[in-house]
RNA sequence: GGGCGAUUAGCUCAGUUGGUUAGAGCAUCGUGUUGAUAACGCGAGGGUCACUGGUUCAAGUCCAGUAUCGCCCA
């Protein structure tokens, strides 16, 4: 009992830590707080003027989708751009940093039409588009503020969005470039087709789905049989080509079939009929039509039946093209491919060749039109069984079943596509564009990863033309004209001029809205035109954001320093902008290009809402705080695949507190410290302290390299590191004995202190750029308490070691010495566990060794230091030339424990408040 | 089916131009402290470096193939 009350007497002698910095963080509280704070304080716009006269750093935002809220993708993304904007502004740039978003496009107006329903027939084109800019800007406001939660510092309050006409005059200015270079023309070609939407879709709106389809073998015959020497010579009079597809509606539109110039093909007895089909899949289309009891009666190559004509299958008076194609394939079907120019991109090169019409009886619904009369109205996928049924009535089907494939489906409908020959607008690829972009992405561009120049550079090589037209009305309207004397459709460079000029003032309604003469050049004849109504793939809209953003906003720059999203842009944003670019201005818009992987779940797949996999950020930062998502993004290696599950966030948020308590722990111990008045110089400083600044300065130098290659996961773990080891086991473990115990205004402790405050103030800088609210807090609090500036962290510059830290000599030295406390560690390990001793300070430690003995040596060097190394209550010591290696021994002190600091150290002295060693008494009397 | 990637302890990451028993932190287990206490220390266990084959005196590291996962395309 008067033990106990003594005990306690003591402990208020003690300089214990002390500080409000609070040990629980409560972010999700707290976060909105300092975020209402820093929109107050117009924290952005007061980064920027710190910078006004530093070099730019120009990162370049790709717009993301307005049309849901954020997902993980769009977190990682926007805090990668964070990291890399908050590191490059505190390193000394100025980082003009305006988001966007991209508001135009099919997604929305499909939404939208769901939510209109059947309104929409009697709905003009005007009112669809601006429900749909309400809506889109109903999303931008969402988004906005879900971004601003995660941190992410940005020009929020003039974002660049492509509906703005601002904007718009950027994405038609590059058109109106291309028109004049003559890099746009209208081709008639076949597209996927969304018969739902009624429009052409491009690649990035296509994905497959399995789907169920008519198989069909259907027979046609060979006009004139006899007239061929190979099948004459076998006394054939009377064959028919087999044909396959899965798309029974095509029959119609069929013209021709495709013979592969190099395959033997054969002349096949079954029953009464004689089928012409490849040799090498003789077994595969007797096995699908159960054909038994065949014989090969001739055999030849498809060049003798160069030209040849069939009967069309459909039309009794028409008849089918026989050709010859590379494309054929022995993989399915009998090596003679319907063909039918219409409705296939094969189809359609092949049929040019042979200087076949296009022919597709074929709406934009997908209906028959008049040129298949007996079907006239008729929906294609509807038709597939009629069109079966007739040519089993005709006696042509030879086989018939069900197959399940991949089949194209359209983004957005979820419905299958048809392909369908129609007029487009292109952006010709052909000549100069794609050769120069090529250029440019092998000389020009700094890709990192660096696999990201292959990928995109096969991507470029082999992309067909740009097919930059929609038949939709959420976009922005090309001013085509048809000219009604000619029928042709014109892309006037004039007209498109005068359309941008009236866009500045009215935007792109514009085009619906305003009389057509206003967009004619002199002398055109209004009677003779007409307006066309395709709007530009969104593509184009993002892909012109170099021109209205960069190239139209003074604090833009192009090209810009980086662009940086997901590995997928390759294909789309990246290349967008990149042909747009070099179309327009004939340079590329970005120096470099950084990609991230994708979000994965736990187990390392694909997040899907159909998987039920996906993990809201909005959750996250509801339980855990965005801080813990930001610290978690910095920790991922992102240039992969980054998996995220809710145990990796409770790891990151243990991490978390593991720095935060770090940062308490030092804190406290500063509460009596001024810099100005009590710092220890640092060539006086104790060998320890010396040695963790060093140590600081070389963290310092880790994060910053690691930080400037993008590397923030690297930096992550140097940090982690630092806090656990360096600091938490070490630093601050051999602190507590010389901060608690001895006197507080004497020169050990103030030299602890000098360290301490320089770690607090370097390692609250270093983290800013992730932990964007805590790091304030952090600040602030140490504005409050030790005198640190005043203001955000965030105007703060990123911390660099001054050369006078830097101490290699003692880097070396304590390597060695902390190699030795390893081994007494384990020494007092097996103390504890025999319960001979409890804390460390109950055991001594005798070291003995050769002099000569480099680690022996420098243990000598470092003696005084030893006890605090070890955190032991004595260390002695002792040369012994006859020892082959070092000799470590640890026992219990014998000498009664200091009441006071815990030390065995023997000696005692009588104070007023107790006896206790010398050194406690010291501290006491003051 | 094609292009580009990835695969090192339960998790996040290191592993230098191929060169000794593959490292760190977290997590786990054990334990100490109770003067960082919803905190901190110490110790321990845990990996056939996805798999198979090859090159080499020597391979996590180079080559080929396979598997799984991802992005893009067909």
């Amino acid at each position: 009992m008067r033990e106990t009350f003594v005990m306690a007497d003591f402990k208020d002698t003690l300089n214990l830590p002390q500080t409000q910095f609070p040990m629980r963080a409560s972010l999700a509280q707290r976060e909105p707080e300092r975020l209402a704070q820093w929109e107050q304080d117009k924290l952005y716009e007061r980064v920027i003027a710190e910078h006004e006269e530093d070099p730019s750093y120009i990162l370049h935002d790709g717009p993301p989708y307005a049309n849901g809220n954020l997902h993980m993708g769009h977190t990682l993304n926007k805090v990668l751009k964070d990291l890399v904007l908050r590191f490059q502004s505190m390193r000394g740039h100025r980082c003009d940093y305006v988001p966007g978003w991209d508001c135009h496009g099919l997604p929305i107006e499909q939404q939208v039409l769901k939510k209109v329903g059947d309104k929409i027939h009697d709905m003009e084109p005007l009112e669809l588009r601006n429900l749909c800019h309400d809506f889109a800007m109903q999303w931008v406001d969402t988004q906005r503020e879900q971004f601003k939660r995660l941190g992410i510092l940005a020009e929020w309050e003039d974002p660049y969005l492509t509906t703005n006409p601002r904007y718009e005059v950027g994405i038609l200015t590059v058109l109106q470039r291309l028109v004049e270079k003559g890099q746009i023309y209208k081709g008639f070609k076949t597209v996927s087709w969304d018969p739902v939407f009624r429009t052409a879709l491009a690649e990035a709106e296509i994905e497959y789905e399995e789907h169920e389809s008519p198989s069909i073998y259907v027979s046609m015959r060979l006009k004139d049989a006899g007239n061929y020497p190979s099948l004459a010579a076998a006394g054939i009079t009377d064959a028919s080509f087999v044909i396959w597809t899965t798309t029974p509606w095509t029959m119609p539109a069929n013209l021709g079939i495709t013979l592969h110039p190099e395959f033997d093909y054969i002349a096949l007895e079954a029953g009464d009929q004689v089928f012409i089909v490849a040799e090498g899949l003789r077994e595969a289309f007797e096995q699908a039509c159960k054909l038994e009891d065949t014989r090969v009666l001739a055999k030849f190559k498809a060049t003798e039946l160069d030209r040849a004509q069939a009967q069309h299958p459909i039309f009794d008076d028409k008849d089918s093209l026989v050709m010859l194609g590379e494309h054929v394939t022995l993989e399915q079907g009998t090596g003679c491919v319907h063909t039918a120019p219409g409705h296939g991109a094969d189809d359609f090169i092949i049929g040019r060749a042979y200087g076949l019409p296009v022919f597709c009886p074929v709406d934009a619904k997908g209906c028959y039109t008049a040129e298949y009369p007996e079907m006239e109205g008729t929906f294609v996928f509807d038709a597939n069984p009629k069109v079966v049924e007739l040519l089993n009535e005709k006696g042509l089907l030879v086989g018939y079943r069900k197959v399940k494939h991949d089949y194209p489906y359209s983004w957005r409908s979820k419905q299958p596509i048809i392909f369908r020959a129609t007029e487009q607008w292109f952006v010709d690829l052909s000549s100069q564009i794609r050769d120069k972009a090529l250029k440019a992405i092998d000389n020009e561009v700094e890709w990192i990863p660096s696999w990201g120049r292959d990928r995109i550079r096969s991507m470029v090589e082999r992309r067909p033309e740009w097919c930059i037209s929609r038949q939709r009305h959420w976009g922005v309207p090309i001013p085509a004209l048809r000219r009604l004397s000619t029928n042709e459709s014109v892309l006037d460079a004039q007209v498109v001029a005068k359309f941008v000029a009236l866009v500045a003032e009215k935007g792109t309604n514009a085009w619906y809205s305003e009389p057509l003469e206003s967009f004619l050049p002199e002398g055109w004849d209004a009677s003779d035109y007409e307006r066309e109504f395709d709007i530009l793939d969104v593509w184009f809209d993002s892909g012109a954001s170099h021109t209205a953003v960069l190239k139209t906003r003074e604090n833009q720059t192009y090209p810009a320093d980086l662009y940086l999203e997901g590995s997928d842009q390759h294909r789309g944003w990246f290349q967008s902008s990149l042909l747009l670019g070099i179309g327009a201005h004939d340079a590329t818009p970005f120096k470099a290009v950084l990609t991230h992987g994708f979000i994965l779940d736990g187990k390392g797949e694909a997040m899907s809402k159909s998987k039920g996999n996906t993990i809201s950020p909005l959750d996250l930062i509801k339980k855990y705080g965005a801080d813990i998502l930001r610290l978690w993004v910095a920790s991922t290696d992102y240039r992969n695949d980054v998996a995220l599950s809710e145990e990796i966030i409770k790891i990151t948020a243990d991490t978390y507190r593991t720095i935060r308590n770090s940062l308490r722990f030092q804190l406290g111990n500063l509460y009596d410290f001024d810099i100005a008045k009590d710092a220890v110089p640092v060539d006086e400083l104790l060998p320890l302290d010396r040695w963790a600044l060093n140590e600081l300065a070389t963290l310092i130098e880790q994060v910053t390299a690691a930080f400037q290659s993008y590397e923030f996961h690297r930096g992550y773990q140097y940090l982690n590191r630092y806090f656990t080891v360096t600091l938490s086991a070490r630093y601050h473990d051999f602190l507590k004995d010389r901060l608690y115990t001895m006197r507080a205004d004497g020169k050990e402790r103030r030299s602890a202190q000098t360290v301490i405050y320089h770690h607090y103030e370097s390692l609250v800088k270093l983290l800013a750029p992730i932990l964007v609210f805590t790091s304030d807090e952090a600040w602030n609090q140490g504005a409050r308490e030790i005198g640190l500036p005043e203001g955000s962290v965030h105007l703060q510059g990123f911390p660099e070691a001054p050369a006078e830290w830097k101490t290699p000599q003692l880097a070396t030295d304590f390597e060695r010495l902390l190699a030795v406390r390893d081994q007494v560690n384990e020494r007092l390990e097996a103390l504890r566990t025999e319960k001979i001793i409890g804390k460390p300070t109950d055991a001594t430690v005798d070291l003995k060794g050769q002099s000569q003995d480099p680690v022996f040596a420098t243990l000598q060097q470092y003696e005084a230091s030893l006890p605090e190394l070890f955190v032991v209550s004595r260390v002695t010591l002792t040369p012994d030339e006859s020892a082959s290696e070092l000799a470590i021994h640890a026992q219990a002190a014998k000498e009664e424990r200091c009441p006071r600091c815990w030390r065995r150290v023997g000696e005692t002295v009588h104070t007023e408040a107790g006896d206790v060693c010398p050194r406690c008494a010291d501290a006491i009397v003051g």
